[in-house]
DNA sequence: TAAATCCCTACCTGACAAGTGGGAAAAATG
DNA sequence: CATTTTTCCCACTTGTCAGGTAGGGATTTA
């Protein structure tokens, strides 16, 4: 049940980008250097983020990212399910037609709810409340 | 982050058993036949719970497996981390020895909440829940 | 012209999921 | 004692996917 480095390193230029709010534009170059993440590899994770318009770029000379909202309005869900492409523990609950034995299943209830409760925990995080936690107050409370 | 066959069918074999006290010992045979998978394949999963002693196995003409205790004291997480070898989001809070960038990291309460999150939930379900669930009374409340 | 994003294709490597196959050992039954 | 039915054990296969690497070309902007 591992999260991926998509997701994981989407996360972690979310959270970059968070942190560098005073650098208008973020070349994908400093945050591959800070990360330690091969640039060619974030490449592709950050077209994903920029599609959705999860940031925005800017091209050329001077260019580079920036998130498009504030921290805040960001969950850590969002970005993960965005990344990963489902965040689901089995596959029957991706699929929109549900499965034919669905009223049969011993244990469809059981993967629904963990659906829902893992959602519900990422949800609740924002990126502003994983950029710079070493101020207490803006952590959950756990 | 998906549950492998492992897990899932680990949970179903319990499940089958749970549902067939009945029957003092269960083949393999029939359990395969009933759930539809490959015995051969079974035989490597209940290896692992016979293991573990999460079911009493007696060799020979007649013999089978058995729950070895009664199903209210196993959790669903239980038989899913036995089975999966972990069920936590992210390798590094399995290593006994935490990660050097721990204090650092951005993410780790994150993963640490989200794995308690998961194992919370998972143990609050009992096989006698999944057993059987026709039964209303014995369901956990959403 | 340099620095940046964007977009494409192709390839690699290792790990792991998901199984298959053969046969040995144990226990009951005839 | 032989046979059948079962668990038990080890090796092997097959395919998929994570996690990259490599390279180039187009476009945009200071």
């Amino acid at each position: 049940m591992r999260i991926s480095t998509k997701g994981r390193y989407a996360l972690r230029v979310m959270i970059d980008l968070a942190e560098h709010p005073g650098e208008d534009r973020v070349p994908l170059k400093d945050i591959a250097a800070r990360q330690e993440i091969s640039e060619k590899y974030l490449e592709s994770i950050i077209a994903v983020l920029s599609k959705a318009s999860y940031v925005d770029a800017v091209r050329g000379k001077g260019g580079g990212y920036r998130l498009s909202r504030p921290a805040q309005t960001y969950s850590a869900g969002s970005i993960l399910r965005l990344a990963e492409g489902s965040l689901s523990p089995v596959s029957c609950l991706d699929s929109d037609e549900p499965c034919i034995r669905a009223s049969q299943c011993r244990t469809l209830p059981l993967w629904e709810g963990l659906d829902r409760v893992i959602d519900d925990y990422l949800d609740q995080y924002t990126l502003a409340d994983l950029a710079k936690p070493l101020d207490a107050s803006t952590q959950i409370e756990k």
